[in-house]
DNA sequence: TATTAGCACTCAATTAAAACGAGTGCTAAA
DNA sequence: TTTAGCACTCGTTTTAATTGAGTGCTAATA
């Protein structure tokens, strides 16, 4: 267990190296207002603190920066500050006062938000699947051989998917199965679609058609493709402009990450309700162990339907992105529910 | 005018810088097989075309570098290998073969092989309003208060909108609205939807019908909206293993650049049709002013529909992407055609 | 016993100087 | 017209010296 002071040390070295991005000395420390000891008794604190794993020193004659240890420490003993708070919040509210209706235009107008407040990168991502149902089924034909297949959900998604008609398959046939599937499936929960297409549909529909299984693997073919949630980033770049990004390397390996939506949504989707935040080496990811992320969900009917997170350095400034991400997931909430509530 | 041996030497001097990335000197060139002359002669030749604008020195004792100029010369005296040229070609067609039914899927697998046959980056681009028609307006109930309006394309592109149904708008009415509109509009060209839709069929429904300014102001944003043409990219990172990009600013800035989805529009939209190529500062862009573009247009019915193109250092291999650019945008026009061929 | 002043020590970072070498330009000979 | 030869240039690399922020330890102090 830390003493008192450890942690008044403690949490001033962190501080000042989220700040300055340089390794902390023991006189820096000393010379704080609020600490009212000499630099030899820091030092002294300092070596225990690393002794404990709490702090690290990049070598002999440095200063200490935080370990990873150190920032959770930092982050579980965060105190919010109440007037930044006030102020943050109020922003945040203002911007989201615009006229919104669409899902897509809430994620994308979030991330923005979150990227300029914050200068990292911003995500913001949708589990739908896990609460949309299906509205309504449309076949709209293209021409002999094509059509177009449109699903829309009832939060006003819209999927869509060009098929090639078979050879021999009548289209007024197709339009009838289409809307069998309609009165069938309306109102059955995304998630399970696929399922309920496969097992109770499709044997009905064979009953009394015939040749559909090429059609009805179509629209399997559909369904399944939804899988791809798709997240929005903003201000991929803000984060080359940490120091601790000077190296080209670096970048690239993060970079790279972005671009694979799958690992992106690996690593933000398994999110525990309300604010997370995983620091260094939690994340399980290579390319990010010297990253933070922080998230939040945002709800609809008080079930979590969606998160927003931040991707910055290690040394991040904790306080100020939980602040902003409770804030920007609530108000998310907020507006959902005034736009879908039924 | 150049020289026959001015030529040889420096095609041989581009060729050499495009392979290895440093400044060639008079030795490196005379060593050649093809060249049997001395250095002090390629000393001498170099110092000529240097004076013509073809050829840099970074500092007295360093080898000669291409200009922009020298780069223009080298594209332009390209003869194209006969052998490549066949490898690749049956590998873009063999990565053709699959079987594609939808715009976006051979957007995004041309953008693929781009980005891996070339290790650039690569962007393609449908400019589809141009040529793209209505087939049909639909508008579908979520609730009380809201529904989505969905427009159809005969390409099987889908664009969807969610609307708040206005105050004392009967939702039946509304449905006839968007029969009337499809009865008008259907086979429009996506283009002029808006204009006709204002100009025309406005007043004809004002005439009959009350109080839809507000609904049909909606129906016009939803149109207006289209404007934003998705560009596919590919690769953004292949660009960071150049070693011209070892300076983290330079990344910055590019990588922003890829970021402004309307300045790239701006870039890529206005190009000639066939093969294009620009060079460092012909593109007229600060942050790729040392980038070339290499473009190639793609067809339906004999007219250029999209874009397709790579994005590399100007020390860029350009006679293998203009080879894979050419075969590519041709494999592009003959799916499309295949597909969308009424 | 807890704190601190004092001091020797460490080591990355900076600066300065020296050596290197790839490549040039020029001249004079072939 | 071509080329061998050589002095010269200048960025890069190497080496050495200097600096200074910061530490750890010890002995004095409260």
């Amino acid at each position: 267990m830390l003493t008192e002071r450890q942690q008044m040390i403690l949490l001033a070295i962190v501080d000042n190296y989220i700040q300055f991005a340089e390794p902390v000395g023991s006189r820096t420390i000393s010379k704080r207002d609020d600490i009212g000891f000499s630099s030899a008794t820091i030092r002294n604190e300092m070596a225990d603190l690393e002794e404990l794993g709490y702090l690290e020193q990049p070598h002999t004659s440095a200063g200490r920066i935080p370990s990873n240890k150190g920032y959770r420490f930092y982050v579980d003993h965060l105190v919010s500050d109440p007037l930044r708070k006030i102020q943050e919040v109020h922003r945040i509210r203002r911007l989201f006062a615009d006229q919104f209706f669409e899902f897509e235009q809430i994620m994308n107008h979030a991330a923005s938000i979150l990227s300029s407040m914050t200068n990292y990168t911003s995500f913001v991502m949708g589990h739908e699947i896990n609460h949309t149902r299906l509205k309504m089924i449309q076949m709209i034909p293209l021409n002999d051989r094509s059509a177009v297949l449109i699903m829309v959900t009832d939060k006003g998604k819209v999927e869509s998917k060009t098929i090639i008609i078979p050879e021999g398959i009548n289209k007024d046939d197709l339009q009838k199965m289409v809307n069998y599937l309609n009165t069938r499936l309306q109102g059955t929960l995304m998630a399970e679609l696929r399922s309920r297409l496969h097992n109770e549909v499709t044997v009905e529909i064979q009953r009394y058609m015939q040749d559909y299984e090429q059609i009805l693997q179509v629209i399997e073919d559909t369904f399944k493709k939804k899988k791809d949630e798709r997240v929005f980033m903003k201000g991929t770049t803000n984060i080359l402009m940490q120091p601790e990004f000077r190296d080209v390397e670096k970048v690239r390996e993060i970079l790279n990450l972005f671009e694979q939506n799958e690992v992106l949504i690996r690593i933000l989707g398994s999110r525990k309700d309300g604010i997370e935040v995983r620091i260094g080496t939690e994340n399980n990811e290579q390319a990010i162990s010297n990253c933070s992320i922080i998230t939040a969900t945002y709800h609809f009917d008080d079930k979590p339907v969606g998160t927003v997170g931040i991707l910055g350095p290690t040394r991040m400034e904790y306080g100020k992105v939980i602040t902003i991400l409770h804030s920007l997931s609530g108000n998310m909430t907020r507006v959902l529910q005034n736009i879908y509530k039924d």
